[in-house]
DNA sequence: GTTATACTCTACTAATATAATAGAGATAAT
DNA sequence: ATTATCTCTATTATATTAGTAGAGTATAAC
C-alpha cells in the first residue's frame, strides 16, 4: 500500500470535515485553501468520496460537503482502501498478475499477507473522532489551524 | 512500500542463487528462465544487486552470478529497500513533499511512522536462509522446482 | 590467438498511473 | 434573473514502471 497525493488529500479533507461535523456544509473552497490542496483536484476526489459513502453535499448557494455518518464511525482503513485499494504490498494475489507459476506455493506471498495484517490492524483501529480529538490538544495540533 | 515486479524479480532472484549457494555461479538465462523473467530486464536487475553489494558476477564462458554473502546474512528488508526505497507508505517526510504546511505536526505521520515500523519489523527478522529452508520443505515449496 | 559464451553498459520505448487543468452544465438561495 | 456552489466529462503533463535493443568487454576452451 502507498499513500499517493489524492489519498493524502482525501484524508486531509475528511478530517476537516470531521472538525466541522455537526456544524453544516463546508466550501471545497475553504476545504482546499485551508489543507493547501488544488481546488480542481479536490472537486474530483470529494464527487469519488461521495460515491463511496463517506461525505454528503449541498448545492446551490450555501453549499457544500459535510460527513455523511459521525467521524467516530468512519475508520481510517476504510478511507484508505476505497482510495488506495487494498494494503497489501504487492498485486500479487490479483488475477491479472504473472510474475507466479503458482502462487499458492510462493514462500513470499504468506509475508506479503503478513504486511497487510500488520498495516490493517493500524489503520482499522483508528477512526476519525480519535483523529480529531489529537487534532485539538494544543500544541500537536493538525498541518492547519482552522 | 508497493513490491514492484522489479523487486519481485530480485527477491526471486536473491532466493535461486541462494538455493545453489556453494554451488559455483548461476547463468542469468537459467535465473530467467526458472522465474519467468524477461531476461534483459533481469540483466540490469542483477547489475543493481551487485552495486548494491548482494551478488558477485563471473564473466566469460564458465560465468554466471553468485550470492556475495551467504544466505544466513542477507535479510530480506534490505534487499526490498535496496529495490524498492524506504517501507514508509507515504513520501511526506521528504523535503520535495509539499502537502503539508508542517509535516512534523501532521497527525497522519505518525501512523505512517507505525506502518513503516510494523513492516520492518516483519521483512528484517526474515533471512534467505530461511527462505530457502521454507522452499526446501516438500509440499511447500517455491514458484518453481529448481 | 581465435572463438564462443556470458556478463556490461547505455540508450531507447511503450504502457500505465498520477496529478492535475479546463470548461460547460445543473442546482438552489436571494 | 443572478450568483455562488456543486457536477460531470474531457484533456494534458509528468513520472514511473517494465521492458527492449544493441554494441561492447572479459574469460575459458580450443
Amino acid at each position: 500500500m502507498r499513500i499517493t497525493y489524492k489519498g493524502d488529500y482525501a484524508l486531509k479533507t475528511i478530517l476537516d470535515l470531521s472538525l466541522h461535523y455537526g456544524n453544516g456544509p463546508v466550501f471545497i473552497h475553504d476545504l482546499a485553501e485551508r489543507a493547501d490542496i488544488p481546488e480542481k483536484f479536490l472537486e474530483q476526489i470529494l464527487l469519488d468520496l461521495k460515491r463511496g459513502g463517506f461525505v454528503e453535499s449541498r448545492r446551490g448557494k450555501v453549499g457544500g460537503y459535510l460527513l455523511a455518518r459521525p467521524p467516530a464511525q468512519i475508520k481510517l482503513g476504510e478511507v484508505v482502501r476505497f482510495i488506495e485499494g487494498p494494503t497489501e504490498p504487492i498485486a500479487c494475489t490479483e488475477k491479472d498478475y504473472s510474475g507466479c507459476k503458482d502462487k499458492y506455493k510462493c514462500v513470499f506471498r504468506g509475508i506479503w499477507q503478513e504486511i497487510s495484517r500488520a498495516t490493517s490492524q493500524i489503520i482499522d483501529n483508528i477512526t476519525f473522532e480519535d483523529l480529531r480529538r489529537k487534532t485539538e490538544v494544543p500544541g500537536s495540533s493538525f498541518v492547519y489551524q482552522i
